[in-house]
DNA sequence: TTGTATATTCGGCATATACCGAATATTCAG
DNA sequence: CTGAATATTCGGTATATGCCGAATATACAA
């Protein structure tokens, strides 16, 4: 019974997911994520279609309430697709996004915008204030604040760029890179 | 007494800092810190100097023993630089790093690779399996694995690139960065 | 509209985290 | 080596988080 028909060998191709699916709970995990979050969304990774909340209850072992609140934030960093298929009801399907670089793309765009909009807000306000004010301390300040409205633009350079480009031109910048090997310096 | 000498307007000074260090507190938070380690960070970043461990828990509030760890993660993300002053004793003192550049660099290769290699392993240890399984699931989910291998390929490209340049570097690349400012597409 | 199948929200429990202050460890001067 | 100054670690407490199961809300079918 050395496999071939899908039955057989379930096992080994359960184990090879469930390390890739760990893995994803631990990445999750480094992102300030649950662990939960990232097995579902490994599951429905490897998963053939879409699954309904109940499917990924079976499959996961988690209360439905948690699959539901972990849908929910996949939803909201693009990590996964609600889907309503037509003569099921109410039931909601989920179908995870393989693209990486498209989730990427959609989360600069929502969330590191977040990051800049919050510095770029306090920085604003804090240059503002600090040139009404003469002080030795204020100018200091404000040379210190004005360091970092530069950087904070540059970063917006870069975000555009990126969110500028689909996945396959990033996947293809990518390719283009020569990682230069560690080449013995050229100094004749 | 419309301030001009150190002394005077120190709240104006004060209430600026206070912003921008709230808002690094929040940012610190975005990325999975505490938010003790934003300020922290704030009130080096805005510091003159070093500061030894007593100066920071009388400007922070903070117990000695959460700016002690505070500053031992701080390092770790290369956000501060501890030094000892000779003729100092046992005393130390800590410097913000302010080029953000060179904490991201620093940070992408070292805790970034950590994200790379969790995956990485994973999805070769999966690999492994599966090539040696043949079942219907088995090269459906070898196919899956096979397209996160590739992304990650990618994404070390990226990850070489950034980390192979030097902060001007990244700065001079972030200029030329021309934002095409929306326009009307240009189909004659 | 009502009933039914489904999803979401809520309260609670167990665990984890942030911070503190006291106890311990470390470094340097002498 | 000892002592004084400093840093780190540890245990405790209050708060936050993750998860569950029950209660509630919602959407669709008839």
């Amino acid at each position: 019974m050395t496999n071939n028909d899908g039955t057989s060998a379930g096992d080994e191709v359960a184990t090879a997911r469930e390390e890739v699916v760990e893995a994803m709970a631990t990445t999750a995990e480094m992102y300030g994520m649950k662990r939960s979050v990232g097995r579902l969304y490994g599951i429905l990774y490897f998963a053939d279609g879409p699954l309904s909340l109940d499917e990924l209850v079976e499959r996961s072992d988690y209360a439905k309430s948690t699959v539901s609140t972990a849908m929910t934030t996949l939803e909201r960093y693009y990590f996964v697709q609600r889907r309503s298929l037509p003569g099921e009801g109410k039931r909601a399907f989920f179908e995870a996004e393989r693209d990486w670089w498209s989730v990427m793309r959609r989360v600069l765009e929502t969330e590191g915008q977040r990051e800049v909009v919050t510095m770029t807000r306090a920085l604003e306000s804090a240059e503002r204030q600090l040139g009404e004010t003469n002080s030795e301390q204020a100018t200091d300040s404000l040379e210190r604040v004005r360091e970092l409205q530069a950087y904070y633009r540059q970063i917006e350079q870069f975000v555009d760029l990126l969110t500028g480009l689909s996945s396959e031109e990033l996947a293809a910048m990518a390719e283009m890179i020569e990682t230069e090997t560690e080449l013995p310096s050229d100094d004749r």
